[in-house]
DNA sequence: ACCTGAACACCGTTCAAGT
DNA sequence: ACCTGAACACCGTTCAAGT
């Protein structure tokens, strides 16, 4: 905290430093902005000369873990060509996002409808959202399926709906893990699509 | 209104009827207490003498609504055979409760964890969450794969992704009905599953 | 310019008092 | 017993005043 008067770069990036240790130790119920001010060592209003609202400040926070996720992504994304295995890695790097982010806020509902945001955090918002797309595309490129699109939003769906099922509770029930789970359902959604095209 | 002084099975069913019509007006953020109060025709403290918290009022509505979305997908469930139908219906009816409970609820995390719940409400979903997966499960014996159990969890997955996919802004993206998608998704996955079993 | 923190608004919850 | 509603607690947000 030794952040100087008047520097907002580094005012901004306490901000959001204290913000990311809020959320991952007590959740986003910690995450309070009286909390993030008595953490950055500044006065509450002074929060919001740098995030207008509470759900700014957890848009930038996610525009940020977006681009770490794609960091940690894209070695694999580049050499890895198995489509089950592409997926595997992607829903598998997604559920982290998820666990933090996920149950509150949306990887693509973010995008519309909020002409609100910081146009900085919308372009650093579009450009990981773009990129992680990208990324599920090389799933169905390489199996060549019938409709594209459509594999896309089933594809998805599903890694968001898994992400969902691990992260809750509910998921001390199963006997199954993650790693099992993600690659059954890997197998069953590549093997379902390619069946898809044979048929065309 | 016209529920008399003392009458508390009338005075709940009130608080449930008027909770349920704010939440299909105006979303989550209109169940207000005062509200639901005030459109019961009684006082704020009432309300609390019937439900403890807000969630636990949320959680009867939810109870209710899965329900009513038995009692539609009853018929269904019992004449139709064919595992991609079964699919579609289950997922379309689930959606509808989605649009509705599902990016505040959670239909089995309801009943992890919330040992505060009314345990009639508590019955009562247990009954309905039970009766929803036989449901699903029909559509995996129906095709007969390796794990089923595992099989289940893709399936209720990818529903529940689906549900959240066309409940949020975003699905306005699309070009894509939900008909199509579900029924693309329904082949792929069954297809996948059968695949499965083939090479077991 | 940048920062402060008391004050406001809102809403879930409680509880002493009413019938 | 059942119901009332003022009061409390909490937290996002604002803004006049400070440096």
């Amino acid at each position: 905290m030794a952040t100087k008067w008047g520097d907002r770069e580094a005012r901004r990036s306490d901000i959001l430093r204290v913000s990311r240790e809020l959320l991952r130790e007590n959740g986003l119920a910690a995450l309070q902005m009286r909390e993030v001010a008595r953490s950055a060592g500044i006065a509450l209003g002074t929060v919001y000369t740098y995030f207008p609202t509470k759900e700014s400040l957890y848009a930038a926070m996610y525009a940020e873990r977006l681009d770490r996720m794609l960091t940690e992504l894209e070695p694999a994304l580049e050499t890895q060509t198995d489509p089950e295995e592409l997926f595997v890695i992607v829903a598998t790097s997604y559920r982290d996002v998820y666990a933090e982010y996920g149950k509150d806020l949306d990887i693509l509902s973010v995008l519309e409808g909020r002409p609100e945001l910081d146009p900085a955090v919308r372009a650093q918002l579009a450009a990981s959202t773009i990129q992680v797309f990208a990324g599920l595309r090389k799933v169905i490129d390489g199996v060549a399926v019938g409709q594209p699109d459509l594999a896309m939003t089933v594809l998805w769906s599903t890694i968001t709906g898994l992400a969902n099922h691990f992260t809750s509770i509910r998921h001390e029930l199963h006997t199954y893990t993650w790693d099992e789970t993600v690659r059954f359902a890997a197998r069953g959604l590549v093997r379902g699509f390619i069946t898809e095209r044979q048929t065309q």
